[in-house]
DNA sequence: ACACGAAAAGAACGATCGTGCTATAACTGA
DNA sequence: TCAGTTATAGCACGATCGTTCTTTTCGTGT
């Protein structure tokens, strides 16, 4: 790793953090040169374009969200553990961002309505983890902890719903609850999807 | 009503429109008066400063939000009608944004991690928004039509979970499904609701 | 250690930002 | 209808935006 990767890294990191809090639309070279102590033009160098940089933010947060979220799950027996422990990392993830919270999530209502190539990125993105979500409740189902004609997809959206939910009552909210709402809620998806419908 | 309130109420409506699209922050002066055929100093005339006209859209929006969801479902019978009324409403306000959605669901992650008087105006209103839910809900309990010891807040948290997937489906996914699923997922929280738990 | 390429800074560009001030145009009450 | 108020436009400000170009500094292979 070459130095201008390093410092390439160390600026989507940041800029991982600062578009969070901001948006990535909001989020300025100015600022985020400002940030990493770095001349605007100096930091400019490493992309091609703002738009190319806010790609490139999506790109970077997207490996580590797999990571720190998607990794430890696979690591996990199929079914509903491994949903559970998907889930709860999720929770871990956006929490551990002290500000913003997940930038996927800030970046969904940011950018739900301004077409582009940044917009196409977070769709793939949401829909590759929705797909994900969809493909371990499938395991559950097939371990025969969830019932046999559950609709994955329509699973995916619930559970999907209580991350968009939780980053509301948490960041905005500032609810002290928050944390056991979203299990609660957790708890009575996993258990429904048990039962017959 | 003097010419001056006329025009300052046209430019708020036409405000609405824009900062549901590109975010109360994200919105320009200069952007709101091309939208609206005046100068940048004729349309900032009617405003104290920016942050003013920010919080003057999220009052206008929210008359606007009691008028088309939150009235008619007082008109409606209590309990789970009335519940039912509710919800449509505000799936019908949503969708009738032919951009951007729901100003308040656009807004909630745009500032959640920006402090100031527009965030705080916002968090007034989301919290007697879900306020709204539990206390609807709480009709259908006295109506015997939810369980007794149904957790109001923790119930109104999960329905407002509901209209946040709502728009990521709807407005970034663009999924042809998305109004079946929000719907599907609304019956089956009304349904487990008048179940013990 | 020197030379060469990569990385960062400096400076500037046209455009636009939010916000004032001043002048003109449009309403409104007598 | 005319005076006086109110509403709108024009213009300019300092700051910052994304972006480009040139120059300087730094890292690296030989």
């Amino acid at each position: 790793m070459t130095k201008g990767d390093e410092t390439r890294n160390a600026i989507l990191t940041e800029a991982t953090v600062v578009a969070a809090k901001v948006g990535l639309t909001g989020m300025t070279i100015g600022q985020l040169a400002a940030h990493t102590g770095m001349s605007k033009s100096g930091l400019y160098a490493h992309f091609a374009s703002k738009e190319a940089l806010q790609i490139e933010i999506l790109r970077h947060t997207r490996e580590r969200f797999v990571d720190q979220v998607v990794r430890p799950a696979l690591g996990t027996p199929r079914g509903v553990a491994r949903l559970r422990v998907l889930f709860d990392a999720w929770v871990t993830w956006s929490e551990s961002m002290e500000e913003g919270g997940c930038l996927f999530v800030a970046a969904s209502s940011e950018l739900d309505d301004q077409p582009g190539p940044v917009r196409d990125a977070l769709v793939r993105d949401e829909r590759d983890w929705l797909e994900m979500i969809s493909t371990v409740a499938g395991t559950a189902v097939s371990e025969g902890e969830f019932r046999q004609d559950l609709d994955l997809e329509q699973f995916a959206y619930e559970l999907h719903a209580l991350t968009l939910a939780h980053q509301h009552a948490s960041r905005l909210l500032r609810d002290p609850k928050a944390l056991d709402r979203v299990h609660r809620a957790f708890d009575s998806l996993i258990t429904h999807a048990g039962q017959p419908a």
